[in-house]
DNA sequence: GAGTACGAAATCGTATACGATAACTATGGC
DNA sequence: GCCATAGTTATCGTATACGATTTCGTACTC
């Protein structure tokens, strides 16, 4: 989406294999078998093989020399690493961004988040999800840090292939999330200071993994 | 250092490439040509190719289509942009860290910054920085989080090729680091709590950035 | 029947080759 | 003397080819 799709084959390999992990079609654990992925696009293995490398850059695959490249697993650890490294640096994007997030964008995330609660009632687990995705975006994209953005992209990119293959509401816990998205949106129409709103956004997130990892503990 | 030199040509390419602007051999701006390179590591220029995409991934180099690869720049901004992420993901890090840091380390760092005291004395800017990684190091090496502990490497990456080619004190900065360094030594052995730490530890690399960027804009 | 060793198939890793694109240079017109 | 344009060179982008490594299956031995 926010990537050049055309362009050079390699480009071109890239957004294919990604799209396709983050939407699901390559579940984790499946096998990146390079001759396949070229024979499938079109274009020969070099350009894929550059484009493995770079998802392996950016944690999407593993690629183990001389065996192949794999999507990359999901396992609570991992799962534990990324929310933990994303609900802090998204948590310094949300204040950065904080002050320059005007009256129609929170308007539009409180837009989103009331749809939310509908997908709540009619148990859409899909769709909340890419409207929490939604909703968290109106919230960072205006951090003046790219470097910072890109991470959080990237988290989130990681995040979306786990989801694709394992989401099921953790109960309770969708419903507090709703809340609390309405109380950040307080807090920053507020003009609250950083720290509170940094806190604030690194706690919702932060709760969200406790759950998760409450129940994997469980299952 | 950390990374495995050997192995593929591939790895060997970007072990070297690496290498050499890290340490400032190939500064920012220079020109990476894919089949100088390929001839002086007695490599073809398939690998690295591979080599640069994967130290374009990690912010080194820039990579234009059509064009080239040149050594990533190393403007106030990019600066800016690279340690205010460093700061925040370091301070995490470093929160994380703490509780696992023992009474050995501690010693090791202090040793570190004793170390940085004389070179303050001596005026050794280039030790001063290398020691300044390690002490660091010591602090964040412990993070259980292996992708925040890569982030944080990333970071020091970026920063290695800026600081090799830059690099000069900031009046009184360094005297005031090295007490910064020894406050923080200070909070970790009595446990203080986490949140403390790592506004500890992101306001001491915050204070150098600005301190940097003060004396950017008066340049 | 289980384990081991050998061989075949699949897949990766890299070199070479050639077409495509952009940067540079020189030449001609004004 | 300066600008525009065509031709040249340098460099990138990708396809193809082949050697290297691993994995899997099969046969043989104990």
């Amino acid at each position: 989406m926010t990537e050049t799709a055309v362009g050079s084959k390699s480009e071109q390999a890239y957004a294919a294999v990604k799209a396709r992990i983050v939407e699901g079609t390559y579940t984790p654990g499946y096998r990146l078998v390079l001759a396949k992925i070229a024979e499938d696009l079109g274009v020969s293995v070099v350009p894929v093989r550059e484009a493995i490398r770079r998802l392996e850059a950016e944690g999407l695959v593993k690629f183990e020399r001389n065996v192949g490249a794999t999507v990359s697993g999901i396992d609570p650890t991992e799962y534990l690493y990324t929310m933990q490294t994303l609900s802090i640096i998204e948590g310094a994007a949300t204040a950065l961004s904080a002050p320059l997030i005007d009256s129609v964008a929170i308007a539009r995330a409180r837009a989103v988040n009331a749809e939310m609660r509908d997908c709540l009632e009619h148990f859409d687990p899909v769709r909340f999800t890419a409207l929490n995705q939604d909703f968290h975006s109106v919230l960072f994209e205006h951090c003046p840090n790219p470097h910072m953005l890109d991470l959080v992209h990237r988290g989130w990119n990681r995040l979306a292939s786990i989801r694709a293959s394992t989401f099921r509401f953790v109960p309770g816990r969708a419903q507090e999330s709703v809340k609390e998205h309405e109380a950040l949106l307080q807090l920053i129409e507020s003009n609250a200071d950083a720290d509170t709103i940094e806190q604030a956004a690194r706690r919702h997130r932060s709760a969200t993994l406790d759950a998760y990892l409450a129940q994997a503990k469980s299952i």
